[in-house]
RNA sequence: GGGCGAUUAGCUCAGUUGGUUCAGAGCACCUGCCUUACAAGCAGGGGGUCGAUGGUUCGAAUCCAUCAUCGCCCA
């Protein structure tokens, strides 16, 4: 057979996921099988793929694939998100450059163009997982805007309204002027600033006085309604009770106490501009201050604020501190570092501000959510994020719903002509509704208005364990059914909150059941320098270029070995070059062994037989540390065992033993042997690295057209024996060592030698030694030993004549220095032993062993001993 | 400011309920080799007082306290 030299995984992968895919495999329909089950993390509709999408997509495709090939029905479905807000701003902006205006548009015409926009991109980042290789369900493809998943959501709304758990209400949101919509609590960013911190003095009422206060925002004060200080403030006691004159605009109002103030902030005095901060609006409430709302939706300032008219908020903070400046009232300004809110979406500041918007009651739901997290019913890998899930829990605030968009599913509540509202699955019902609420049987659709908001991407996503199997329509399907719960949830913990939090509040809502077992949290992918990556830094690399020039299995390999769960990975394209490099020592040992020539009439040598015996050993520990591994989402152990037991064991180790002479035929039974190994190790690499592995499957034996590696069974943990794996550690320290001493003095690897070995030494493994430390002989001697050099395993000394190489000196001072040491050892055993509280409190085991310990140590400075007076006599 | 987590070799990380000759792995580095599977390789080698200081214990990388540094979340 005539194989390249080098792997080239750009058309083995291409060749194989074609396959794949044209027999179905990745499809899965319920039966009579064990689930197994994962829903993707569905990518924003507008993204492309980058490297958190390569780790994340690499783990599911590793968990899906195993799971299939341990007979399990592995169900992986696929997805896109909305994402609401991103896209409609995409949409916009490609509008824009169009010169159409999105509010020049019905709201129909605007989603004919993202609808337009969603076909002609929203499947990217799919496509490019399939080069990943990733064994998704591809028939099952979803998308949280698809009919079904629409109406899921309506339901879902309707329902929850009608429990009480949604109401509208006034509250100070997060304001993005540039998107102008609300954005989550989650979706603004905090960033330390420099900015300024701008004293003002306020004239009181009919006082010759001025009171001081300190502000980062000093157009606000347009909307100041009230002045507040510490009520043990004795700055200010003489001041409780008057009025306060805002500057330039010359509104009156109250100077109120309340214990809110920090007496150390400032001058201890703080403006109260209820529409426009948090706290303020809280404080506002318990006095009965004024709310004056100075801003328009897009930042400017409104007629509220009296002057500025118009002008945005940054433009107008410059003019009225020169206002403040010229009518005497600014005293001075500090530079100061603040931190302020960024839309994750737009990156523009955000405005707090007072906004009617639909909030969902998150207390109820939170609890059975927290405690299955608590209780391990859902378990978190890492576990470490339970604390701050718990955290979060405890404090959950109610959860605001509504986006100021178009592009989203619609908030189904529709406006009575009389200010009254009702909220229904669609319009039919709306009015039937209307018809009852106002026993007006008249009305008709022209007399309701639909509110125009669409609900939070979150507020779909939530559901997707639930809705991608229809359950929330048709809660009973067989479907729903079968795969649900889900198994495993691979995620990022940025996502933690906002996401995995509520889908488990949904699926104990919905299905009275936990959405899946285990949450896999994956670390963020940073640089070599740990700088996050991100497009405006351009550190990031390409990963299709990656996946062309490593071959995927090597990108899947260079992901894995830098990513512990919950850790951030440091990614570095090093990494992937090593995953080349295993592929690429895969596929060298596979040619080695298919190129061997079979000879049927050769019998079995005994250094074969022997070393077959040994790997199977070795092999079944690997199985059950791997099994171990997995059961624990310990995927960079799982990877670096079989990296080593392939490397080291397996090509350095037991094909080294087994391979014949040059130019010799093997015997058919090592042969054979040889490959249900390389079979077995493919099977258990095969989830990590599914192309070089399938294509070495397929080249190992004649395979039948239907047969693939992913959908062969696993291989099973069998009994492995300790002593035997040990007795063979010890042998490879034999032959190391004779390779030592051949390097030392430089003896050719052509020439033999002999070995004397005085101690404990089991023969089984002597046509092993003989043949890879190229040793013609093996005998057991005792006494001393003139002219050889000789090194200790364990307890027993081994000798290699060297005639006149021997450098008597050298030799003396080596095995004085590992005398030394070992008397040091033992003197440090000894030291515990004599210790009588150590005999009386330690385990009998860990006594017995530094007993153990001290006879190995006793011996072996004896045999050092006589060794250095033989060499010295 | 409140909470959580981390600190082990040049780098990235393991190190289970404290106890094997326990201080480990991979990469990087150094030395020697193009030895007929593989230089994307082979055979060897060096390298850490486990962040600091106390404490508990017969015994601490592991448990406790304080401090230092860093990271994340929340305000």
């Amino acid at each position: 057979m005539d194989i390249a030299k080098k792997y080239d995984p750009s058309s083995v992968e291409s060749k194989w996921y074609a396959k794949w895919m044209e027999k179905g495999y990745f499809h899965s329909e319920p039966d009579e099988r064990e689930p197994y089950t994962i829903v993707i993390p569905p990518p924003n509709v507008t993204g492309v793929l980058h490297m958190g999408h390569i780790l994340n997509n690499t783990i599911q495709d590793i968990l899906i694939r195993r799971a299939r090939m341990q007979g399990k029905n592995a169900c992986w479905v696929p997805g896109t998100d909305h994402a609401s807000i991103a896209t409609e701003a995409k949409v916009v902006d490609k509008l824009k450059k169009e010169g159409i205006d999105k509010y020049s548009l019905t709201r129909d015409a605007f989603l004919e163009h993202a609808w337009e926009w969603k076909e002609k991109h929203g499947g990217i980042i799919l496509e490019q997982l399939k080069k990943l290789g990733a064994s998704c369900d591809w028939s099952r493809t979803k998308f949280t805007m698809d009919d079904d998943m629409y109406e899921s959501v309506i339901q879902v709304f309707v329902d929850l309204y009608e429990k009480g758990l949604i109401y509208r209400g006034a509250r100070m949101v997060n304001w993005d002027p540039q998107a102008k919509t609300a954005v989550s609590d989650e979706e603004v960013n905090y960033k330390e600033v420099e900015s300024k911190l701008y004293y003002v003095r306020y004239p009181i009422d009919g006082e010759d006085e001025y009171i001081e206060i300190a502000t980062t925002r000093p157009e606000t004060i347009l909307g100041d309604s009230g002045i507040c200080v510490h009520p043990e403030d004795e700055r200010y006691t003489h001041l409780h009770g008057k009025e306060v004159i805002v500057p330039v605009i010359n509104r009156k109002v109250p100077l109120v106490v309340d214990e809110y103030v920090d007496r150390e902030f400032g001058t201890g005095a703080l403006k109260i501009t209820p529409a426009h901060d948090e706290n303020d609006h809280a404080i506002g409430l318990r006095h009965n201050l004024e709310v004056i709302d100075i801003f328009n939706d897009d930042g400017t300032l409104n007629e509220k604020a009296q002057v500025h008219v118009g002008v945005d908020r940054f433009e107008a903070r410059d003019a009225f501190v020169k206002d403040l400046e010229r009518e005497g009232y600014l005293i001075k300004e500090e530079d100061y570092t603040n931190s302020i809110g960024f839309s994750e979406r737009t990156d523009a500041v955000i405005e707090p501000r007072l906004s009617t918007q639909w909030f969902c009651r998150m207390k109820d739901m939170a609890r059975p959510a927290l405690d299955n997290v608590m209780n391990d019913n859902i378990q978190f890998h890492p576990a470490k994020f339970k604390n701050m899930y718990h955290h979060w829990m405890d404090n959950i605030k109610d959860w605001c719903i509504s986006r100021q968009l178009w592009w989203g599913q619609r908030i189904p509540a529709w406006y009575l002509p009389d200010g009254n509202y009702l909220v229904a699955r669609n319009e039919e019902e709306a009015l039937e509704k209307a018809r009852e609420k106002t026993g007006n049987a008249q009305l008709t659709l022209d007399d309701l208005r639909q509110d125009e908001d669409v609900l939070d991407t979150w507020f779909s996503s939530w559901l997707w364990p639930i809705s991608v199997f229809d359950g929330i329509r048709n809660p009973d399907n067989p479907d729903i059914n079968y795969y649900y719960p889900t198994d495993d949830l691979v995620t990022a913990p940025e996502i933690l909150f906002f996401w995995v939090a509520r889908m488990i509040m949904a699926g104990y809502e919905y299905r009275d059941e936990r959405p899946f077992r285990n949450v896999y949290l994956t670390g963020v992918v940073r640089d070599n320098q740990r700088r996050k990556m991100s497009k405006s830094l351009g550190n990031s690399p390409d990963p299709l270029r990656l996946i062309d020039q490593y071959g995927a299995d090597g990108v899947r390999v260079g992901m894995l070995l830098c990513s512990p769960a919950g850790n951030d990975l440091l990614f570095d394209e090093s990494l992937t070059e090593q995953g080349r490099n295993f592929g690429n020592k895969i596929w060298n040992a596979f040619r080695l062994v298919k190129n061997w020539e079979v000879d049927e009439q050769t019998t079995q040598p005994e250094h074969a037989r022997e070393a077959i015996s040994w790997f199977e050993h070795r092999l079944n520990k690997a199985i059950a540390e791997l099994d171990d591994q997995y059961n624990k989402f310990r995927l960079s152990d799982a990877l670096m065992n079989l990296y080593r037991l392939f490397w080291d064991d397996f090509s350095s180790w037991y094909l080294e033993i087994v391979k014949p002479a040059y130019q010799q035929p093997i015997d058919a039974d090592t042969y054979e042997s040889t490959l249900q190994f390389f079979e077995k190790l493919m099977k258990l690499l095969h989830p990590i690295m599914p192309f070089i592995t399938e294509e070495i499957w397929q080249l190992i034996r004649e395979r039948k057209e239907d047969e693939s590696i992913m959908i062969s069974p696993m291989p099973q943990a069998h009994r492995w024996e300790a002593p035997l794996l040990e007795a063979f550690e010890k042998v490879k320290q034999i032959i190391s060592s004779v390779r030592n001493i051949r390097k030392d003095k430089e003896i050719p690897n052509k020439e033999a030698l002999a070995l004397k070995v005085n101690g404990e030494h089991d023969n089984r493994y002597d046509p092993i030694v003989k043949k890879l430390a190229h040793v013609e002989s093996i005998e057991h001697v005792s006494g001393k030993m003139d002219n050889t050099l000789s090194f200790m395993v364990r307890t027993t000394e081994y000798y290699v004549p060297m005639e006149d190489l021997v450098d008597a000196e050298d030799e003396i001072r080596k095995l004085e220095e590992e005398l030394e040491y070992t008397r040091g050892f033992l003197n440090s055993v000894l030291k515990k032993l004599n210790n009588d509280k150590f005999v009386a409190n330690a385990p009998e085991k860990v006594v017995n062993m530094e007993k153990q310990k001290k006879e190995d140590a006793e011996q072996k400075i004896k045999t050092l001993e006589e060794r250095i007076k033989g060499l010295k006599g």
